[in-house]
DNA sequence: CAATAAGGTATTTTT
DNA sequence: TACCTTATTG
C-alpha cells in the first residue's frame, strides 16, 4: 500500500523527522498512517499526538482519514488543528498567567485594520497626510518580529513602533486578541511560565507539523518549544511550494531544519508524466531549494497546450470554449475543472465568457457553464452578519470597542459620527472604556450636551444590550439571539435601510441562516458558549451552512493560484501568463522571482490529466488596454512538452 | 447629516 | 474598468 519512501517516514517515530514531500505524493496519507503507527504499533497514547496545521480544512481531512483509519473513538483523542485554534484552545485556559481575562475576543484582519487606521490618524494628526496602510501593516508585522531591536533611526521606523506599541496596548484594553497575538501570546505564556509549558510538553509527546514550509518565525519557535523536551517532531512539507513569503512565512525553517533524519517523497500520484517534466524542469531553475524530481507510472499522457489570444476577452471565451470541450469529449463534470490565476482582477473576464458562452444540453440552447469564485465575499462577510456577530461580541466582552462602535448606531437610533468621535476621545483621555462611558450616558451622570437624540439612542442601546447579557447567561443561544433580533427590531431595520426587494430578502434570509448556525453549533458542541462560537467563526471554521457547501457543487472552479494549493483537477487552466502578472511585478522586489515561479509550479502541478496555459497579447489595466509579454515561465518548460494551438478550437 | 461627485487606486490572504 | 475613500453640497 505504501511506497518503500512512505513506509520509512511512517516508521520513523523517533527523534527530528523531515519529510520532504513533493506535490501529490500522498503526504496526508504518511501523516495519516504515521499517527496510526504510533498509536497502533508503538503503544502511543492518542492524547499524547499533537498535528498541526495551516488550514481547518486540512485539519478537517486529517481527522476525517484518521477516523477511518483507526476507528473514531481513538482518532478524536488526538489533537489535529491550526495553529490558531490550538494556541486558541491554551490562552482560554492560561492566559488569565498573562493579565488577560478569558472573555476575549479574537479580532480578523478587518478588525486590525481599523483600528491601526484608527491609531495611525490619531497618531499623526489630522493634519499629516495617512501613510497608506500596505506599508504600515508591513512594518508592524517587522517590528513585531525585531523585538525591541534598537535600529528605529528612520521616521517610519518610529512612527510604526510607536503605532505597534499602541495597537498593542489598545488590544489589551479592548480585551481583545489579533491572529498574531494568539500565537505571540502562547509564546510568552510558555516562555515566562515554564510549569506551563512542561505540562503541555508532558501532554504533547509527538508533534507534527503539515505545510511546515509555511511556518514563520513564530509558528517556528512554538513548536521548538513544544518539542524542546523530548524531541520528537515531525514535519512535513515542500520547499518548492512556499508561496507565502510575503506573509512572513519563512522557507529557511525547512531548508535549514537540524533533522535527525530526512525522507524525500518523490513518487506522484497525480499527474501524468508530461506534466511533471513540465513541473520539475521550471523548478529546478530555483537555487533556494532541497533538490528533488517528482515522478509517475504510465505513459507521457497529454502535451500541455498552450495558446494566445489576441485581447484578454478572447482568451477567456477560448479557455470557455475548451471547457465545453472537456465537459462534451471527455465527459468531465464542471467540478473538475478549474481555471487559476495571479490576481483576483483576472477571474471578470473569465466569469463573462463562462456566463455568456451559449452550448447545447440534451438538444436545447442553453447559455452559461455554472462556476463558482472560490475566495469570493464569504458569508461571514457580509454586512447583517457582521452586524450581528458584532452584537453578540459585545455581549460576550463589552470591552470590544471595535465591535461597540460598529452597532450603537445600527439600527439608526440617531446616534451621530461626532457624537461617538467627541465619546471615544472622552474615554481614551480618561482611560476608560467607551462601555463605561455609555452607561455614563444612559443613567445621566454624564451629560451628552447637544447630543439630546444621540443621548437616547445611547440609554435604549445599554438597556437593550444589559438585558441580552442576562438573556445570553441562560440556554439556548439560539433563543436569545432569536430574542435579541425581535428586541433589537432588525427585520424592520433591514426593511427600511435596503432598497431592492430582493436584497432585502436576501439579507434576512442570511440573519434567519445565523440563527441556525448558532442552533446547530449549540446542537453539537458539548460546552456550547457564545465566545466559542464566536471564536470558531473567527477562526476560520466554517460555522455556516453556505460556508460549508463550498467547493462541493457541481461547478468550473475559479481562484487564484495561492487558494489553489492542496487541491487538485482532472483539467487545469493557468491563465494570464504574461510578464508583470506571473511573475507578478509588485513580487519582483519583495519576495522575489523565486517565490513567483513556486506558484507557478503549484499550478503545474494541481492537473491531473490536462493542463492548458493561457495568455493575451493585450490586456486592459486600468480601463486601458496595453500590451504584454509572454511569462518568462513559459520558456522554461521544454518545447517537446507543449502542444501550442491557436486561440480558436 | 445624508446623498452625491470626484479622485485615487488596484498581488497573493491558510488563520 | 470598478471599487472604495474623501470632499462637497443641499
Amino acid at each position: 500500500m505504501l511506497n518503500p519512501a512512505q513506509e520509512q517516514a511512517v516508521r520513523s517515530t523517533e527523534g527530528r523527522l523531515l519529510v520532504l514531500a513533493g506535490a501529490g505524493s500522498g503526504k496526508t496519507r504518511v501523516i495519516v498512517h504515521r499517527i496510526a503507527h504510533l498509536i497502533r504499533e508503538k503503544g502511543v497514547s492518542p492524547l499524547s499526538i499533537l498535528g498541526l496545521t495551516f488550514t481547518n480544512k486540512a485539519a478537517a481531512e486529517m481527522r476525517e482519514r484518521l477516523e477511518s483509519l483507526i476507528g473514531s473513538a481513538e482518532a478524536r483523542q488526538t489533537t489535529l488543528s491550526t495553529f490558531h485554534s490550538f494556541c486558541m484552545q491554551v490562552l482560554r485556559k492560561e492566559i488569565g498567567r498573562l493579565g488577560y481575562t478569558r472573555d476575549f475576543t479574537l479580532y480578523d484582519e478587518r478588525d486590525l485594520e481599523r483600528l491601526i487606521k484608527q491609531l495611525a490618524r490619531d497618531l499623526l494628526g489630522h493634519d499629516g497626510e495617512l501613510p497608506s496602510l500596505a506599508p504600515t501593516r508591513a512594518a508592524l508585522s517587522d517590528a513585531a518580529n525585531k523585538t525591541a531591536s534598537g535600529e528605529d533611526h528612520t521616521w517610519h521606523d518610529k512612527f510604526s513602533k510607536e503605532l505597534f506599541g499602541r495597537l498593542q496596548s489598545t488590544l489589551r484594553a479592548y480585551n481583545a486578541v489579533s491572529f498574531d497575538n494568539l500565537i505571540h501570546l502562547t509564546i510568552r505564556l510558555f516562555e515566562e511560565h515554564p510549569d506551563v509549558l512542561d505540562r503541555y510538553q508532558e501532554r504533547f509527546r509527538y508533534l507534527m507539523i503539515d505545510e511546515y514550509q509555511d511556518t514563520n518565525p513564530a509558528q517556528f519557535r512554538l513548536a521548538e518549544l513544544l518539542a524542546q523536551k523530548y524531541g520528537n517532531l515531525c514535519v512535513v512539507g515542500d520547499d518548492d511550494q512556499s508561496i507565502y513569503g510575503w506573509r512572513g512565512a519563512e522557507v529557511n525553517h525547512i531548508l535549514h531544519f537540524k533533522a535527525d533524519r530526512t525522507i524525500k517523497l518523490e513518487q506522484n500520484y497525480r499527474s501524468t508524466p508530461s506534466i511533471l517534466d513540465a513541473a520539475n524542469a521550471v523548478i529546478a531553475r530555483n537555487k533556494n531549494r532541497h533538490d528533488k524530481k517528482l515522478w509517475s507510472e504510465g505513459r507521457p499522457g497529454e502535451p500541455i497546450e498552450v495558446f494566445n489570444a489576441p485581447t484578454d476577452a478572447e482568451e477567456a471565451e477560448a479557455v470557455a470554449a475548451r471547457i465545453l470541450r472537456f465537459h462534451e469529449k471527455e465527459k468531465l463534470k464542471w467540478r473538475d475543472i478549474a481555471i487559476l490565476y495571479r490576481s483576483n482582477a483576472l477571474s471578470r473576464s473569465l466569469e463573462l465568457a463562462l456566463m455568456q458562452i451559449a452550448w447545447q444540453k440534451e438538444g436545447h440552447w442553453v447559455r452559461g457553464i455554472p462556476y463558482e469564485v472560490f475566495g469570493g465575499l464569504e458569508f461571514s462577510e457580509r454586512s447583517e452578519i457582521k452586524d450581528l456577530f458584532a452584537y453578540l461580541r459585545v455581549i460576550a466582552n463589552e470591552k470590544d470597542e471595535e465591535a461597540l462602535l460598529r452597532i450603537v448606531n445600527v439600527p439608526r437610533r440617531g446616534v451621530s459620527d461626532s457624537f461617538l468621535d467627541e465619546l471615544t476621545q472622552e474615554n481614551r483621555s480618561r482611560k476608560i472604556p467607551l462601555w463605561n462611558l455609555l452607561e455614563e450616558i444612559a443613567s445621566g451622570k454624564r451629560d451628552a450636551g447637544s447630543h439630546v437624540r444621540g443621548a437616547a439612542g445611547v440609554r435604549t442601546f445599554v438597556s437593550l444590550i444589559e438585558s441580552a447579557k442576562k438573556r445570553f447567561a441562560t440556554p439556548p443561544l439560539a433563543d436569545s439571539l432569536r430574542w435579541l433580533l425581535e428586541e433589537m427590531q432588525y427585520k424592520k431595520a433591514i426593511e427600511e435601510e435596503v432598497k431592492s426587494d430582493k436584497m432585502r430578502l436576501f439579507k434576512w434570509e442570511n440573519v434567519e441562516e445565523c440563527v441556525n448556525a448558532l442552533a446547530q453549533y449549540e446542537a453539537g458542541s458539548e460546552e456550547p458558549s457564545l465566545m466559542d462560537f464566536i471564536s470558531n467563526s473567527a477562526l476560520g471554521k466554517p460555522v455556516f451552512p453556505a460556508e460549508k457547501k463550498k467547493g462541493h457543487e457541481d461547478k468550473v472552479q475559479l481562484m487564484t493560484l495561492h487558494s489553489a494549493k492542496g487541491l487538485e483537477f482532472p483539467a487545469c487552466f493557468i491563465v494570464g501568463l504574461e510578464d508583470h502578472i506571473l511573475p507578478h511585478e509588485k513580487s519582483m522586489a519583495e519576495t522575489g522571482v523565486e517565490e513567483e515561479r513556486r506558484l507557478f509550479y503549484v499550478g503545474i502541478t494541481r492537473a491531473r490529466k490536462w493542463l492548458t496555459l493561457s495568455m493575451a497579447r493585450s490586456r486592459m489595466r486600468m480601463g486601458k488596454a496595453q500590451p504584454t509579454n509572454p511569462s518568462r515561465f513559459l520558456f522554461e518548460i521544454p518545447k517537446h512538452l507543449l502542444n501550442p494551438t491557436g486561440h480558436k478550437i
